[in-house]
DNA sequence: AATTCAACGAATGTCGACATTTTTTACACT
DNA sequence: AGTGTAAAAAATGTCGACATTCGTTGAATT
């Protein structure tokens, strides 16, 4: 069975949901288990960008009433992954050139604002963990000789900064709102596929400003980060 | 009949709710106008801070099903207005000194960058707009001898600026997830009912380098004016 | 042939009832 | 009196059916 690794979660092909809600129960409430696998199956493109979403088909499919459906719809719409028009339709998002830009400035202006923060709340056990995440990152891709930081660990590494800003909003802003549009655009774009090797070292160059706690030269350095990420998206993406 | 103006949308006490539904049917849908009725009053504290909010109650309250209020009430949770609990609770949020602080610095980070871009995207249209607003604000200002800009004309002001940036995400961020607890604390704290006559002055300057085009001014200039807010909010503001 | 209108089908919106979980209350026991 | 447990009450979660709206098809008219 074909699996992703999203979010420290597995979870199957669409349809194989019969046997993935019979495993795990972890949800509490059927509407949170379709809200998370819903969220999933549009990440990877399973259901496909601008997809017009039928509620009473997707009932069928997932075998639930129209109810825990509709909620779970709300829910992504609040993470912009579904666009709703009463009356007519909801439909997944479309992953336009320009949303993509629009989404690294809004990326820009609250990551670098929040390691400046994480320079100046993050605890020395925290800064820790980043150091372990890079080097981690290091090791694999010596190992795999590869050019590229695994996703997953890119994406703990910038959850953990976040959360070290002790910001709450901020990190639901990120987290809730914007970082799931990046893994979408990433999972679905190849050469989105994380950075180069730069990024290990601008990884560090992170890490050190905090360990300073230098919260100017931490906010400048990662601004920088992500400017090159957008730059080098600017670059090889088709106009559409 | 107590009103209160909010977002050009004029909403009655809710004692008086059956009156209004009566009254205005823009919009389309009854989960949509619960919605903003819920919105506004969330924000005005007719609702107050912390209030768990029963579903039974308030359908029979409003005379619908309970369907369309839960509908609302996610909506609201993707607004950061409502904080919910599967199978426990739906509160409305409180506002500490801790997450009013942190809507700031959030707030700092967006809305400086949408100003950035606006000062390279607005077109001078929209710039006159923004020059018959901040004249509008000194005119009301100098007719009430006040020294306090209105909040109502605030609004538009930063709300132009922010459509400006033409980057939707930020848009979003703003308008429909930050914006709406900032107007919540305003409403229900005297002292940050806005900015003193400095406030004026910032506004000129930050229309004056969207003039110039330029995005490093622009971006520095309403930093400060909303730090300066948030100064004022620290010094003032008990701590709880 | 193109346009308009009407009827039909499909989809979303709304409702009331049932199921399950949580919280409260009351009672028994130490 | 305090604690623990069990029943009862209240609240949230879920379902299926009905209502209303939207989009489409097809026929009638110019």
């Amino acid at each position: 069975m074909l699996t992703f690794y999203l979010n420290n979660s597995i979870f199957p092909c669409m349809s194989d949901f019969a046997t993935f809600s019979s495993v795990t129960h972890s949800s509490s409430t059927l509407s949170a288990e379709l809200t998370t696998t819903l969220r999933d199956a549009i990440i990877t493109g399973e259901i496909a960008q601008g997809t017009k979403l039928s509620e009473a088909k997707m009932a069928k499919e997932f075998d639930v009433s129209r109810g825990p459906l509709r909620e779970a719809i709300r829910r992504l719409e609040g993470m912009n992954l579904i666009i709703h028009i009463p009356q007519q339709s909801a439909r997944v998002v479309t992953l336009s050139r320009d949303l993509i830009l629009q989404l690294y400035d809004t990326r820009e202006a609250l990551e670098s604002k929040a390691v400046a923060l994480a320079a100046v709340k993050m605890t020395s056990r925290e800064i820790d963990e980043l150091h372990r995440e890079i080097d981690a990152q290091s090791k694999q891709m010596r190992e795999n000789s590869g050019a590229f930081v695994p996703v997953e660990s890119d994406y703990r590494f910038h959850e953990m900064v976040i959360r070290g800003s002790k910001n709450k909003v901020i990190e639901r802003a990120l987290i809730h709102e914007l970082y799931n549009l990046i893994k979408m655009f990433r999972y679905q774009n190849e050469f989105a596929n994380t950075s180069s090797t730069n990024s290990l070292v601008e990884h560090r160059q992170i890490v050190y400003a905090i360990e300073q706690r230098d919260p100017v030269l931490a906010e400048v350095t990662m601004r920088r980060h992500i400017v090159h990420a957008r730059e080098r998206i600017e670059r090889r993406m088709s106009l559409n």
